[in-house]
DNA sequence: CAAAAGTCAACCATTTTTGATCCAATTTAA
DNA sequence: TTAAATTGGATCAAAAATGGTTGACTTTTG
């Protein structure tokens, strides 16, 4: 839903990219915000639209508006969590996933249930017939991979992968990500998930998990091959 | 190649999308959905199509339409956040350590410099003159741990040990830790501690990996001996 | 085939945005 | 200290944006 094309700014918008400029610690607590006229100007929008903006804020506890000085931050909390994962760069998240999805695939098989595979198997048939849409591919690819955690019953697990997941979803990493995913790739990825899989579902974790090192160091080669270019 | 055989998204899909943007975080409470003429333009589907999914969104109270101004998220993805780490039990947490530590221990032996291990050691120290003060000897091996991660230089990693940390910091953990620290569990935990220091001092990633496995193995056996008494 | 679901286009009612103008409080500079 | 410049406060009618609704037509599905 980010950089939607040609989309009339409203207040609402307005106010939630001033809400997250500050809890992503780009406006600090005390510092004032540009004038309202400049933020009508740099946004596009009418001053008026600025002011809604700002009085949501207001009434938010985000921000305090004084007349004839200015608008200033009084919102002390940084979202630690955006800050610590907005800065997360592909390589960290590599090793991040080599760490948790081998033993993510052992836990399937041991609590793993039939409905969960079945689903899987749905989704590499999906990615299968993508046929080339780099797109469809990469969503039912993340899917999969959260289908596999969610088959582990470990609610912290799945929410630990979530997170990782939201990094992967930023401007940045899904172009950088278009960029390595040619056929080739796809049809390699696409052998190696069903290997994955028929790994777990004749229960047996260590080759499971062997099947996704493998895969993780597939797309970690081909991450370094597309950032060397 | 033929051209994409995309299948044509349904209502279900459409909500489905969005559901997915709004727990990732994407979409947060009080932000303003896409109009839905945009929407429709965007997911390549007609207005009623669109329309029929925001509705069952609204029904699942994930978004409020407002007719004349917008569709408003009211989901507030925060909140189950807290609640599923908060509701994370003892055992969740072993796995998702057992995932996590030992190639935490491979990426440190990669990554690790000296004064990290140094940091290590004397945390070590510490943990060995605790002398049966089940309480301080808890501390620093937290810091134990903590101090591993951080020899990774992998902000992501420091970032979802400091999460789980969190889980076990509450109320209920402590009381239960305490339990399972007497004094034979804390000589076996320094002595390991100190096999796993050794391993990644001497570049052993595989070694460290495994001595970590095995201290983990121990910390679950003493968990689950307590909670049966 | 028949029902369900999706598409398209047009129009309505409500709400928001706009742009212009003037006022009031504060800050800055002469 | 005073004057000028800057900044927020407020109003209002026209314009634009947005969801609500309907009806005829096409595609998909059982």
């Amino acid at each position: 839903m980010n950089t939607a094309p040609q989309r009339k700014l409203g207040a609402a918008d307005i106010s939630a990219l001033i809400r997250r400029e500050i809890s992503k610690g780009n406006l600090r607590l005390g510092e004032r915000l540009p004038p309202e006229r400049l933020l009508a100007e740099t946004y596009g929008v009418a001053r008026g639209t600025v002011r809604e903006a700002l009085n949501r804020l207001e009434k938010e506890n985000y921000v305090e508006i004084r007349a004839g000085s200015g608008t200033y931050v009084i919102f002390n909390q940084i979202d630690s969590v955006t800050s610590a994962i907005d800065s997360a760069n592909p390589l960290e998240l590599m090793d991040a996933r080599f760490a948790l999805e081998p033993h993510i695939c052992r836990l399937s098989v041991l609590h793993g249930r039939r409905t969960d595979f079945d689903r899987m198997e749905l989704l590499c048939d999906k990615m299968e017939s993508s046929d080339g849409d780099a797109v469809e591919f990469a969503e039912s690819d993340t899917e999969f991979h959260r289908a596999l955690v969610q088959s582990t019953r470990n609610g912290l697990l799945i929410w630990i992968l979530d997170q990782i997941t939201s990094v992967r979803s930023q401007d940045e990493w899904t172009r950088m990500r278009q960029l390595t995913l040619d056929d080739d790739i796809i049809t390699k990825y696409n052998a190696q998930h069903r290997q994955i899989l028929n790994a777990i579902r004749s229960r047996e974790p260590e080759r499971a998990a062997n099947m996704m090192k493998g895969h993780l160091e597939t797309a970690r080669l081909s991450l370094t091959r597309a950032s060397e270019t």
